[in-house]
DNA sequence: AAAGTACTCGTTTTT
DNA sequence: CGAGTACTTT
């Protein structure tokens, strides 16, 4: 049953609106009922719907959520994605306006930063180098092009940028790709100028739908409004408090930018939360509150008190992440919980190892959202780049990737001479190897090698067109010998299994992708969108993920880890006076527990190897402090407390000792 | 060109 | 402290 407000929010389709939708109020329900309102109830074709998400991950879940308000039929002609899925699906229909030959390739971080650092003076800081790569992002997410930055530029930094930007872009070009930011400003760029491809594209999307409204950049904001034209038919449902991705580039005040672009627009709140206990509640409330608001929102629930919050002092990290397992653990048998009934939330990714430890010690099982994970995977990475090279010859960067991968006595003296040749001549890496000109001119080892790596790309682009995309990878696995090449390569039994493991998870992956259509090189520019977060299967196991991967998800037992001034907020940002943004991720953390929150801090921590001592969180102070409980300020309970969770940890350990 | 050894430098958060 | 890099040797 939906409440008021939420009922108010589905109904309305005749104009542009905007939910301001607090923590836990039901609005992917109210999402996901809007759909199933317009093509049920205002008879909308369900092609004609877009539903626009930011995570692949909440597409999927949005997806599925749909799917059991609607006909499976509808269902899957609903366009439920990201903005850069979007984009990439716009920019393969329309690649051709753009200058972009067929099968071009999206580079991921790691392709950009290899090109940026070979555009630059090699003795740059790293910092340096991040902040004009920075420059450069945000020039794209203004929608400028190199030329206008280069006019735009003011001081000798932004001018450095903007050359870099020119730099950069010719290179994509000439690699026949994009990267994240184009998947974004090419099709502004298209839709901006070229009234033809705007109206055709207003006509092909009848209504529009976007979750995390305050995410979004301003470029993503013009793609909206691009799309969704002067009739604004489009329900934009977003939270001011759960912007975390300004240093992304998110620009929160979109929220405000939206009436002022549609002075029609309705506003409606959603402040009644369905997932909190009220102590949990309350404490976000009132450190929220510590924010300055524009859109003023009161956040309420009817649900039961629930237990205090708990606050831990641990020695330090190793102590903190022993104390959490324990006492994680202890939860669960108390409580008959299942493990997937855990998170423990962290601000940065190497805090999970210590935690890691913990539990393995403990023998809770757990999964580790984000960091390095399946698409990382060098072995995962290495296949991706013979599919982008197999589908886009001129994409350099995969060629140099994979040109020595397997070793094939391609080596760096090679690849620099073979990088002057195809300059000079203006070809890609793997037309200037198939050339008899060039490869006269190099050594007759080198020479024959490439030969053979060239035609050996050619022979699987042959077969590119016969096979399916999993077939593929199966097959350029088996002609490059890649298996022999990780035998060869990884010592460790064990971990070799898991990476060939990975292979075959790849190909797996792809026949279940090969379903919605799409050539093994659309599949390929699809994959290089999905992150880390999007594709695991935890199982029954307790989570771990930074505080930024939890949006959006919710857990009956929350464990926010590292709360010390420094980490959380962290010191970066209290440098730069940037708290706001900080408390709303404690904000966002706090508000995914259902029934329990624990936030522990150490106050000791090891960096560097250098032992650096913590103060608690100033958020903490923030938190009102009859909803808390400290553990040692009640000597008593606590040791009745401890002894309970000694005995339980040990009864566990000698359960498990008797398997 | 590959393998092995000595360093150095660093830690937000991600589509 | 440890992972990645740069420089060495074979």
């Amino acid at each position: 049953m939906l409440n008021p407000a939420q009922r108010a929010a589905v109904d309305y389709c005749d104009g542009p609106l905007l939910v301001l939708a607090g923590a836990g109020s039901g609005k992917t329900r109210v999402i996901t009922e809007k759909i199933a309102h317009l093509i049920g109830k205002k008879h909308l074709a369900a092609k004609k719907i877009a539903a626009i998400t930011f995570t692949n991950k909440a597409a999927r879940e949005m997806r599925e959520r749909v799917g059991k308000l609607i006909s499976s039929e509808a269902a899957s002609e609903l366009l439920v994605c990201t903005f850069h899925a979007m984009g990439l699906k716009f920019l393969q229909i329309e690649h051709a306006k753009l200058g972009l030959k067929r099968g071009f390739s999206v580079l991921d971080a790691d392709d950009t930063e290899s090109i940026v650092k070979d555009l630059l003076p090699k003795a740059l800081k790293s910092d340096q180098l991040w902040a004009l790569r920075n420059l450069v992002s945000t020039a794209k997410n203004n929608g400028l092009t190199p030329e206008q930055a280069l006019a735009a530029a003011r001081s000798p930094r932004e001018l450095e940028a903007a050359e870099l930007y020119a730099g950069y872009q010719k290179r994509l070009s000439a690699f026949n790709a994009v990267d994240f930011d184009d998947l974004i400003r090419l099709p502004l760029a298209l839709l901006d100028e070229d009234a033809e491809t705007r109206s055709g594209w207003q006509e092909r999307l009848r209504y529009l739908l976007v979750d995390e409204y305050q995410d979004t950049n301003s470029a993503q904001y013009r793609l909206l409004r691009n799309l969704a034209g002067s009739r604004g038919m489009f329900t934009a449902v977003g939270d001011d408090d759960q912007s975390i991705y300004a240093w992304r580039g998110a620009n929160p005040e979109n929220l405000d930018e939206l009436a002022r672009d549609y002075p029609s627009l309705k506003v409606v709140k959603l402040e009644q939360n369905y997932r909190c206990a009220k102590r949990i509640l309350r404490a976000a409330n009132r450190l929220i509150a510590n924010n300055p608001h524009k859109h003023l929102k009161t956040l309420w629930s009817d649900h039961a008190d629930g237990p205090p919050i708990r606050v831990m002092e641990c020695k330090d990290n190793e102590h903190e992440a022993e104390r959490v397992a324990s006492d994680l653990a202890h939860i669960a048998e108390k409580h008959k919980a299942e493990w997937n009934e855990f998170v423990i939330l962290y601000r940065g990714n190497h805090q999970s190892r210590a935690l890691e430890k913990a539990l393995r010690l403990a023998r809770v099982p757990y999964h580790i959202s984000g960091g390095t994970s399946f698409l990382d995977r060098s072995e995962v990475k290495d296949v991706l780049a013979y599919l982008r090279l197999i589908v886009n010859p001129e994409d350099d960067a995969a060629f140099l990737r994979i040109a020595n991968v397997p070793k094939r006595d391609i080596g760096a003296t090679t690849l620099e001479k073979l990088g002057e040749m195809a300059q000079a001549r203006h070809a890609s890496l793997l037309h200037a190897s198939e050339s008899d000109a060039v490869l006269k001119q190099l050594a007759a080892r080198s020479a024959s090698s490439l030969a053979s790596f060239g035609s050996l790309i050619h022979g699987l682009a042959r077969d590119a067109k016969r096979l399916s995309a999993a077939e593929l990878v199966d097959e350029l696995v088996k002609r490059t010998h890649y298996a022999e090449h990780l035998t060869a390569e990884i010592k460790d039994p064990t971990a070799r299994a898991r990476r060939l493991e990975n292979l075959t998870e790849l190909a797996d992956w792809f026949r279940a992708m090969q379903k919605d259509g799409g050539s093994a090189g659309d599949l390929a520019a699809q994959l290089a969108l999905l992150s880390h977060a999007d594709r695991d299967d935890p199982g029954n196991s307790v989570r771990l993920m930074t505080l930024h991967g939890s949006k959006g998800l919710e857990f009956r037992y929350v464990f926010i880890v590292g709360v010390e001034d420094g980490q959380l907020p962290h010191e970066g940002s209290i440098e730069e006076g940037r708290l706001d943004e900080e408390r709303r991720l404690m904000y966002v953390g706090i508000t995914r527990a259902k029934e329990r929150l624990c936030l522990s801090y150490s106050a000791r921590s090891r960096r560097f190897g250098e032992v650096f001592k913590n103060d608690p969180s100033r958020f903490l102070a923030e938190l009102p402090a009859d909803d808390l409980h400290w553990d040692g300020r009640d000597a008593e309970q606590d040791a009745e407390a401890k002894k309970e969770v000694a005995t339980s940890h040990l009864a566990r350990l000698a359960n498990l000792l008797a398997d």
